[in-house]
RNA sequence: GCUGCUGUAGCUCAGAGGUAGAGCACUCCCUUGGUAAGGGAGAGGUCGAGAGUUCAAUUCUCUCCAGCAGCACCA
């Protein structure tokens, strides 16, 4: 056997034969290292303790100290022991795939009967006896048609299935403990009794799709969290459990901001709190647009077919759009319409109105925009997947020489406008061409290097989205997350090639001839509901000042105050605060406790000795203390503090 | 849309084949109290909707609607 020589992080090498596995590896260099080696880095690849390494190598041991890949291990082998664990319990479930997830794996099993929350109790508790089993964890490589031929006997048809979309003639890792297996690329740990007995739960089944399409059949999903130990995961169930207080369904009704009934399903009936935060936030977002170079129009909410006709709408969207019919009592002929579900024809219809020169572009046209969508009922959610919303939309029409300025013009607004509102870190997620796309190669090759120049320009490397973009052009998508770290699309720039061709836009060039504008469709917020929504949860409902709908609340502790109470709200409101008086017969800790579970920023108490110094005891949500301040210095401060971001 | 779960007072939830309960909130009374719930009394529900089984259904069955989790979708 030829010697390979194996270089350690430290930069030392040594000689081994070709073959030996890091186990050995391990156990050459020291007793106490063999007995905590968890795996290995070899070559950058994950690699198993018993997997030969047959050339000179990088090398580096890994022990249950390094977090990455003790985790990925605890994870990937808990999946394969919970699999496990539901064959031994009900022997006819059918396996099919169980990858790491964030913080713990999932499994989806095949079943007729589904899945209790008593299974779930039943199957942790199978996987303790078989992690106490302590079964030694091997791999063997089998040939693909023997793996097949195997499964096929087990009738387990979705591994068949697996293996057969494995291209080439590669062999496969099997995976075994006890006399139970599993395909699997591995690594894994050395013996069942490695998982940590107590820290692992599973939080929860649901069904998922095989292979992800909607069309074949819906597996059960059963998701499980696991940490190296129990502390670590007695700390995520609390953060998961802190996380929901901050849910903004519930907040949105113990803040009193909006609520939704089911006669209006996926729309928002928006109290005059919430409301306040909406109308705050577009007030802003005008006054940033009207900065931005954007000029501002509005566009009706039911249009004729004949557009959605034209535009394409109605051939590809049309499930998703609310279909209006006016019948003949009320019109001479019946007619069919549909609210809009995006604002872009009829931009394109503004833009359309008298021609336009190269002179003119590009142009911005922006609209808080009204959209109605009927989106499928699963999709619903609170108020970030709604089906009527407002965006903060705009097309910018302009050259394809432009794309790459206008984009960069773009993520520098879109960022500014985040960093206001309290999120200077966001995703960007860039989707390039699709397999089913309009337009030529050529044109796409320019739009996606244009938005990845930009992008990069600004300082940020987007993660790649390969495949998603619109048929239409490709996209950027600016990502921000909810309380319990799912992912919302908020911003969207998009390139589009194809409406101003079927709408028909045009600009006369230079030379005289016409021309087809491309089109930017961008979102900064993205809805208003959904950043909204956003927003409740990333604040857990303490907004900041400006933004708070309830900005001060004047309380009185005993109603002779009552009188000096409505004089301070009365002087808030004038400096541009928004004040509320609270003279209820209600003791002064009650009070408190109903504005801080409220989330309103500044509570003033007054009581006697205030009304007779003229000074206000100021207490800020969430501290203890309290501070005595002059009525005036109150005012002054107090006003600065309601001053949006943007006119400070 | 799909799979599973849920739907009882404004909110959070208990309950049972014989038409309902608690706490908070609400109204009134007492209390004027110094920073996260002062005391008392009262009012409040076609038990999500419809159909079926039954002497009797809010409870059991079915259908529908809505919500929750996940999947799919997300121009």
């Amino acid at each position: 056997m030829a010697d390979i020589s194996l270089t350690f992080p430290d930069g030392t090498a040594r000689d081994y034969t070709a073959g030996v596995t890091p186990a050995e590896v391990a156990g050459s260099i020291s007793k106490s290292l063999a007995k905590k080696a968890i795996s290995a880095t070899v070559n950058g690849a994950h690699w198993d303790l018993q997997w030969p390494i047959e050339q000179d190598a990088q090398i580096a041991i890994h022990s249950m100290q390094d977090d990455a890949q003790a985790l990925e291990l605890i994870r990937h082998d808990a999946a394969h022991i919970m699999a496990r664990a539901v064959q031994e319990i009900w022997p006819e479930v059918k396996v099919t795939i169980g990858p790491v997830i964030e913080n713990g794996w999932y499994y989806d099993f095949d079943r007729d009967e589904p899945f209790t929350p008593e299974d779930l109790d039943r199957i942790e508790a199978k996987m303790k006896e078989i992690i106490n089993r302590r079964d030694p964890v091997t791999t063997e490589i089998w040939e693909r048609d023997r793996a097949i031929k195997f499964y096929q006997a087990n009738k387990e048809p979705y591994k068949v299935e697996l293996i057969e979309a494995i291209p080439g003639d590669q062999p496969l890792r099997m995976y075994w403990h006890g006399h139970w297996q599993d395909l699997c690329r591995g690594p894994h740990l050395q013996h069942t009794g490695q998982l940590p007995a107590d820290a692992f739960k599973l939080m929860s089944v649901a069904g998922a799709y095989w292979r992800g399409d909607s069309n074949r059949a819906m597996l059960q999903r059963i998701y499980g969290v696991a940490f190296k130990n129990k502390q670590d995961l007695k700390a995520h169930l609390t953060m998961l459990e802190e996380a929901a207080k901050r849910d903004h369904r519930k907040l949105g009704r113990e803040m009193d901001l909006f609520h939704m009934q089911e006669e209006a399903p996926g729309q928002i009936f928006w109290h005059p709190n919430g409301w306040t935060i909406y109308t705050t936030l577009q007030d802003y977002m005008r006054r940033q647009q009207t900065r931005g170079g954007y000029v501002e129009v509005n566009t009706p909410q039911v249009v004729d077919r004949r557009l959605w006709e034209e535009s394409g709408h109605w051939d590809k969207y049309q499930e998703h759009m609310f279909i209006v019919e006016v019948d003949e009592e009320h019109a001479r002929e019946k007619t069919v319409n549909a609210l809009k579900p995006m604002n872009c024809p009829c931009h394109v219809q503004i833009y359309n109105q008298g021609l336009k020169s190269y002179r003119d572009l590009p142009l911005r046209m922006a609209e808080f925009g009204s959209c109605s969508r009927y989106e499928p009922s699963g999709a619903l959610h609170g108020i970030m997947r709604v089906r009527g919303f407002t965006q903060d939309d705009a097309h910018i029409f302009c050259t394809e020489e432009q794309i790459e300025s206008e984009t960069l013009r773009y993520i520098e607004f879109l960022s500014n406008i985040y960093r206001d509102l309290g999120f200077p870190d966001f995703k960007v997620k860039f989707s390039d061409r699709p397999e089913t796309r309009a337009g030529e190669d050529a044109i796409w090759d320019k739009a996606e290097t244009a938005l990845l120049a930009a992008t990069r320009k600004a300082g940020i490397e987007p993660d790649l989205n390969p495949g998603e973009g619109a048929f239409y052009g490709p996209k950027l998508e600016f990502v921000l997350t909810d309380a319990i770290g799912r992912d919302w699309q908020c911003g969207t720039h998009q390139v589009d090639f194809v409406l101003p061709e079927r709408l028909d836009a045009t600009y006369i060039g230079e030379d005289g001839a016409k021309h087809r504008p491309v089109m930017l469709h961008r979102a900064t917020l993205g809805s208003f509901e959904r950043f909204i929504g956003i927003l409740i949860e990333e604040h857990a409902g303490k907004l900041p000042f400006w933004l708070a709908p309830r900005q001060v609340v004047v309380a009185s502790i005993v109603s002779e105050a009552d009188e000096y109470v409505h004089e301070v709200v009365a002087k808030l409101r004038k400096a541009g605060v928004r004040a509320e008086a609270d003279i209820r017969n209600e003791k002064i800790n009650y009070k408190v406790r109903e504005h801080s579970v409220g989330k309103v920023p500044v509570i003033l108490a007054i009581g006697r000795k205030e009304v007779e110094d003229r000074s206000v005891t100021l207490r800020r949500l969430g501290e203890k203390q309290t501070s005595v301040v002059a009525l005036d210095a109150v005012l002054t401060s107090l006003a600065a503090e309601a001053v949006p971001p943007d006119l400070r």
